[in-house]
DNA sequence: CGCCAGGTGGAAAGCGCTTTCGAAACAGTC
DNA sequence: GACTGTTTCGAAAGCGCTTTCCACCTGGCG
């Protein structure tokens, strides 16, 4: 391992200037040393230690991002996007995964906390329970206490920057274009009771209806997953069913498993039933039926969320994104 | 921020008595000075600043992993089962990513390697390239003899430990099994002609082809991606579409990509074509027609690379994982 | 010629931790 | 009671880097 002080010495020149040409300083070196500095860099191949650069410096080139999982693909075009933010900084990115065990998100935090990472971009959703926003909250608290920056894609409950996605408007616009199409009669795939994203987006359909003068939907609780979709759909194809038009899916993944289940039942989407998602999964285009849905950029946010929390704002700022319905097979003219 | 010194100051001990206390160390302290240092650091709320404990020691807690995109489910898959076995282990992760660039591969081990990680997975395929091989295996090189560690998922070119899927086998055990099915004529989605990943499970059908006295199948290379298999789809139903009976795209986003474009220009799977994928992708399941392909356990492939580079074998490990066909609806019998 | 501003270089004090090494204290032995 | 052997603790020297502070030199000015 070639030190800096190595190459000063082989330079011939002191510690201090090494470092100020090898690693930015705003001080300026003549041009002689700068260049024996430089060429005795590269005689030895010399790489500066990071870690102890950020010691020294006291803020380090790495940013964290904690996602629920890398395999939802919700949370994948997340990351990818600010990862892609990461690396426009030149930042390299520290991941954690909470799996949605509220708990495991608190003690990821901890844990990018004490490696002194620059910012934490929290990606996952909020959840309605206080107590563990509070812990949370507490958490955060004392990273940005110690310099650290912040910044959420979801809900603004936590007193950071966020990227806030227009679920309720979205689920809104995409509740009055079914309505559109005719149907009158809805159930909603909704996700676990607690979970903000899935319960903004239940609540944006089910006010849209309210204000269309239909009927309010039947809601069906369950996981934010593909099983929790299926299982959902299950539910409904055991009973009621035929009472329903159209089945909205709080995301693309849960819709994805209600498919499923009613082909597994012989019931014909959109024949028999509409169904519609949420989020606009690229890997989920191909399905067939194409997957009416309301499309939300993914990567752009993860990208904001970064960008948010690297720009020192005074106060906590909210960066609206837009979401755009997109009527595909899945979903007919009744 | 509270440091080890306050801790000690306030405990009334030395700093080395409390770091000894406080993180690990083989030597022991007396019960009372013990207890007085535990107490200290949680009235202060301490928390070591691994930065500096990695500096310190010469060695960090963080490991690297080399992914081509979060997006591509096959890498998120590897991804997560390597965060399961890095959490396992208590260490945190760092991830960069590639876009399928040799380039931006070396550049990511790089600074992987400055940031003085323990261990790099490397999870993307290698190519046939020469040059970039030796170029990546120069660099790995020099983060090994810094005392890093190394494994990979793929080909065991790099001369280190390596998880390496039954790629050339599977294929061939699928081309055989599509074989009992009646099937005589085949086309193969190739990939890039570069990618080993690709032109293993090529290679593989290929041969097991000719085993059976079967002819060559037609060969088209394009991206390894779901774009990729859609125009490679799209040249086959240009041409020759109708030689062939059965479709084997080398990977299932690939495959996703065929099937698409099968169906936009109305050839029905598998009325028309059979077509078979590769490596079984959860998010892909539910796919209709259910999609013939080679099972991979990618989760377990991502964690026992990990615990592979952990490990400190003296000779490079490299660890076979079978792969086993699964035929669903996408093939059938003719 | 003396003086001050401005620009360059180096010595050295950190950053927060680990770990070696020596001192001190204690027990056990002849 | 002097001598080892064994613990247990603290002082201090790092780990590789940044940055402050001071010394020095140059040039321009009165």
């Amino acid at each position: 391992m070639v030190t800096l002080e190595d190459v000063a010495r082989h330079a011939g020149v002191s510690l201090a200037t090494a470092s100020r040409v090898l690693n930015g300083s705003n001080r300026r070196v003549g041009a002689a040393l700068r260049q024996r500095v430089e060429l005795a860099a590269a005689e030895l191949g010399y790489e500066p230690d990071v870690t102890a650069q950020a010691l020294a410096r006291g803020s380090s080139n790495v940013i964290g991002l904690v996602v629920h999982a890398l395999t939802d693909p919700y949370f994948a075009a997340l990351a990818e996007g600010a990862m892609r933010a990461a690396d426009r900084h030149g930042l390299t990115v520290m991941v954690g995964t909470t799996h949605r065990d509220p708990e495991r998100e608190i003690a990821v935090v901890s844990t990018l906390r004490v490696q002194r990472v620059r910012a934490i971009v929290l990606a996952g959703s909020r959840t309605s329970d206080e107590t563990i926003t509070k812990r949370l909250t507490a958490e955060l608290t004392r990273y940005r206490d110690a310099g650290g920056r912040v910044a959420c894609v979801g809900q603004d409950l936590l007193g950071v920057d966020t990227v806030a996605p227009a679920n309720r408007e979205g689920a809104a616009a995409l509740a009055r274009s079914l309505a559109g199409l005719g149907h009158r009669r809805f159930a909603v795939l909704a996700g676990p009771p607690g979970l903000l994203t899935a319960a903004d987006r239940t609540a944006g359909f089910t006010a849209a209806l309210a204000d269309l003068g239909l009927p309010a939907p039947r809601v069906l609780h369950g996981d934010f997953d593909r099983d929790g979709g299926y299982a959902a759909a299950v539910e409904l194809a055991g009973s009621g069913l035929d009472e329903v038009s159209c089945v909205f899916a709080v995301n693309d993944v849960m819709a994805l498993g209600a498919l499923a289940a009613l082909r597994d039942r012989g019931v014909d989407v959109p024949g028999d039933v509409s169904v519609a998602g949420f989020d606009d999964i690229a890997t989920l285009r191909d399905l067939v039926p194409a997957l009416t849905t309301v499309r939300l950029p993914l990567a752009e946010m993860g990208e904001r969320a970064l960008d948010l929390a690297l720009s020192d704002t005074s106060e906590p700022a909210i960066e609206p994104v837009a979401a755009e319905v997109v009527l595909r097979a899945s979903t007919r003219r009744v």
